[in-house]
DNA sequence: ATTGAAAGTTCTCTAAAAGTACTCTATTAT
DNA sequence: ATAATAGAGTACTTTTAGAGAACTTTCAAT
């Protein structure tokens, strides 16, 4: 169990190891953090290291290392900047978190399994897995899960015309399918997608 | 049987909760709840947790935890199902679960914004975010985070030959770079990858 | 090898915030 | 009537957070 401040910096040094590569000092940290006393950091430095979620490296200067062990529950991860190529990491200025339960998670929420290529294009892949949120209806443009006939399913993007419904898979080599809309039954929208590697 | 107030208040947490990543304190509970008085919402926990519906971890301050089942609702939805074009959504056989608090997050790790289409063919877009597990090595075929010279990061897929490293994007239109071994530091490698709509 | 600045360690003191344990009151349903 | 529920409020204890002084260790420049 992890108190507020043991939180902030435990996300503090973490993010300042993805930023420069190496662990801040303690003056560093009371800097980022607005904390004038490093006895104080140091303190909670330590209970950190107890409760194992940090660990130092002999005795050296910018000696703290993430442990990697220590299985915290916990759904928030640090927002730690912007990557592009050939730039240094791009730090966001205010310290932010991304809070996957918030995002992904809620009623009427499942995932599914994508089997195929047909939306690639998308940044879908074979194996990917989509979080669906369950509704009738859906807009221009977003990607559905769609029964034709009641009797297939199909993951594609959603295009309303007067009386038909337009199935587009995002897949160059891949062409879009124009059913009357009586045909179709919208099982749910993607909101969300993740992978694993 | 909970009463009103003590099913307000188990909802009012388990929202919380969801929302910060962290219990609130009782004081939060009473200004959510139009309560003014914190002796009374202290009686309500102690009497839920009595009952089992809540429990608390030592002493500490926001240390309020939901016992087992309304935990694991939090960081976990059903995997239904297969979807593949053309075929009705296969249902897979066993009960099975996603766990997204086991899967991409953890200590030791942070998210990242990418910015440009290095990576698209890998099925990473501008804007997803990236999940990275610090590191100071890898292995061949993974996507890192590499620090070039100690000033500039990217993001590619990371090949280890004699004496020199290879990073290579995932994207035709760009030619894999090497690198002499000790120009590049490994911060990090990717474990997962996300995207809202 | 010496040495001084920077970094880390160990303390003590203070105070604000959070939790606990009561008492007292009002409302409501049986 | 009375028991259960809901709420206010007060007094108290514990935890958390922070400042700062005094000390030791590490590192790099000479």
């Amino acid at each position: 169990m992890l108190t507020g401040l043991e939180e902030k910096i435990l996300q503090c040094i973490t993010r300042y190891i993805a930023q420069n590569g190496r662990s801040p000092t303690l003056d560093e940290i009371g800097q980022l953090l607005e904390i004038k006393s490093k006895g104080t950091i140091h303190r909670y430095i330590k209970s950190l290291i107890d409760k194992g979620h940090l660990q130092r490296t002999g005795r050296n200067w910018r000696g703290i290392r993430l442990t990697g062990e220590q299985n915290r529950r916990l759904t928030i991860l640090p927002l730690v900047g912007r990557i592009a190529a050939g730039k240094p990491i791009e730090a966001i200025s205010e310290q932010c978190e991304i809070n996957f339960s918030e995002m992904l998670l809620g009623p009427g929420r499942y995932v599914l399994e994508v089997q195929g290529d047909s939306m690639v294009d998308a940044g879908i892949l074979d194996g990917d897995l989509v979080i669906i949120r369950e509704t009738q209806s859906a807009d221009n443009g977003d990607i559905v899960v769609a029964l034709i006939d009641n009797s297939e399913a199909t993951l594609k993007r959603f295009r309303k015309h007067e009386k038909q419904v337009e199935l587009i898979p995002d897949n160059q080599s891949m062409s879009p399918m124009k059913y009357s809309a009586d045909r179709i039954n919208i099982q749910g929208v993607v909101v969300g997608q993740a992978r694993m590697y």
